[in-house]
DNA sequence: GTGAAAGCGCTAACAA
DNA sequence: TTGTTAGCGCTTTCAC
């Protein structure tokens, strides 16, 4: 790792390093012709100032995290694009952690954060977490949090999320307008945040249509995609199946699809399905798959810009509500 | 960012910083009673150490950078996977970097990490990538560098490839022995290495049945899909239209299915289609996709193992070839 | 077995 | 306008 230091420019050109390290930042202490000749031996020996001594001098790392489930999910990977638009913009880096949906790896991961490796986090929780005392054990140390769509009540964060309880009613009763009779619910674990509310906004439409939420209706799905096959499919191989579904993550409905081919089950026909994506394919499924869709990109970019303010001292909004989009394709009609 | 730092650790047991961070590092140099007493307090005050400091003093920063086009491909998440297991294991911190198919995104990430950011780099090059130079630059400056998938001959760095001229010829042959005529190609940039060698592999295929290879057959997708979706239609509406597609990338078999939807022709009768991809709903696309499904997370393992090495100053393999699947469903038949 | 001190590269008071 | 100096938190000689 040799590397082009300021004390190597300061060598070269007979300045002091502090003279080099104003001019590179452009103090208005510096004469304009030192300036001009400290940037052309800077670029000519491709000096990039190394960014660990400028953290552990400033303490500040000009990092931020996202710490998200997974990456495999277009959610996800929308509001990436969306957080980096804006971290970007405003000279950050992001680094985007990986929970696997593990609660343990997510404590871990912001563990790693109590030293200042980081200056502020984004996070959506994983599936399995159960408290969110490790996000406020890391906003103790003055670490900014910002969480987006999956989020906790526990925490005194600000919060990005989707109108879920609406957006799942509303699916719902699209469903209920075509005719189910009987509808069930494949959501996450319920402490989820989406998936609570979604159910919520399930159980809401039921009552207004005067049917009874039933606790077998209602799936709680796992990270294991074969297992979570098998539920479905043991749900709609009772005799009296369910005639609807209302999916709450987009990586349930292709499960729904082949059980129900498996089964011999057409779409809409027999089951009418709606789920909640972001894929960018869903009008390409066979049949195309109705979806509620969340403004990914700009949740992502909204809740990057919240914590951008709370990093700048400013106070930021504490909850943020966005609205779904229902587009009605082939699978729910 | 109020930090437990190894001095306040000192003061409060009455020891020196340099004892302190010995016990830490469990040096044989210290009596084990310290070492326990220091590690108790070091637990009981949730005691972190300052990354940035000790790269700073280590001169390493036990970061290595995935750089990648995208996120929102099943290959590029399940490689990141694999890479993660192992780097992970190693105590090593990985910071996934987006290229979104942009070659001076490229440049300015490889720039920025001449500077000790990262002990090491996997890259896959997007698809605008003209030369290899910026990646040469970088390993100018002592920083090891590996390629997996989308590599550059120009680069003389440990290469994780898969065999794609070969796979891309048995899907070609399939394709023919399923009674295709005429085949048309899709593929990425022609200087991508992965298109290219599909590309010669599909070509190979052609000829060894007698059938010459057109170019108005072979298409070079860009980054914008909606253009794409044009050009396929383009293709696909010719009065001598192919009746059969091997596609070189997952995001271009949705477009195919879209297209033929919109053009009212039918998957496999009237056009067959392989396409390489680690989709894993592949097979509940109707009709289910027949692809070529290359190994991702041993290929993003197995480029992190060759990185570790070349990072602890060993020699490690300069090509590794692993082998794709071939999996044939109703698309291709 | 423990401690003092130097220094990683950079920034910012303060001096000149 | 430029230079001197201290110090961010940590590791590592070298001395005791």
């Amino acid at each position: 790792m040799r590397q082009v230091t300021i004390k190597a420019l300061a060598r070269e050109l007979r300045l002091s390093v502090s003279t080099i390290s104003k001019a590179l930042r452009d103090s208005h202490e510096i004469s304009d012709a030192t300036k001009r000749r400290v940037l052309e031996l800077a670029a000519r020996l491709n000096y990039s100032p190394n960014p660990y001594a400028s953290s552990l001098r400033g303490r500040k790392s000009r990092n931020i995290a996202i710490v998200i489930p997974e990456v495999a999910d277009s959610f996800f990977s929308l509001a990436i694009n969306g957080i980096t638009s804006v971290t970007k913009e405003k000279g950050y880096h992001s680094i985007i952690c990986l929970t696997h949906e593990d609660y343990k790896d997510e404590q871990d991961i912001l563990k790693a954060f109590h030293n200042g490796r980081v200056d502020g986090v984004l996070i959506s929780v994983s599936g399995t977490t159960e408290s969110g005392a490790h996000i406020r054990g890391l906003m103790d140390q003055g670490v900014p949090v910002v969480l987006f769509d999956r989020v906790l009540p526990d925490v005194p964060a600000p919060k990005v999320v989707t109108d879920d309880a609406a957006s799942a009613r509303n699916a719902t009763q699209l469903l209920l307008d075509h005719g189910c009779r009987r509808i069930a619910f494949l959501g996450l674990s319920p402490q989820l945040s989406i998936s609570a509310d979604r159910l919520a906004g399930y159980e809401a439409a039921l009552r207004e249509n005067h049917y009874q939420p039933k606790a077998k209706d209602i799936l709680s799905c796992g990270a294991g995609q074969q297992q979570n096959l098998l539920a479905i499919k043991k749900l709609l191989r009772q005799k009296d199946r369910p005639d609807g579904i209302v999916a709450a993550v987009e990586k349930l409905a292709p499960l729904v699809y082949q059980a129900c081919n498996e089964l011999s089950l057409r779409i809409p026909e027999d089951v009418k399905l709606i789920c909640f994506s972001s894929l960018e394919i869903a009008g390409i499924l066979q049949p195309s798959l109705s979806t509620v869709t969340q403004p990914a990109f700009e949740m992502g970019a909204k809740a990057a810009g919240l914590l951008m303010k709370l990093m700048a001292g400013k106070r930021a909004e504490m909850e943020v509500v966005v609205s779904a989009e229902l587009t009605e394709r082939v699978s729910s009609g």
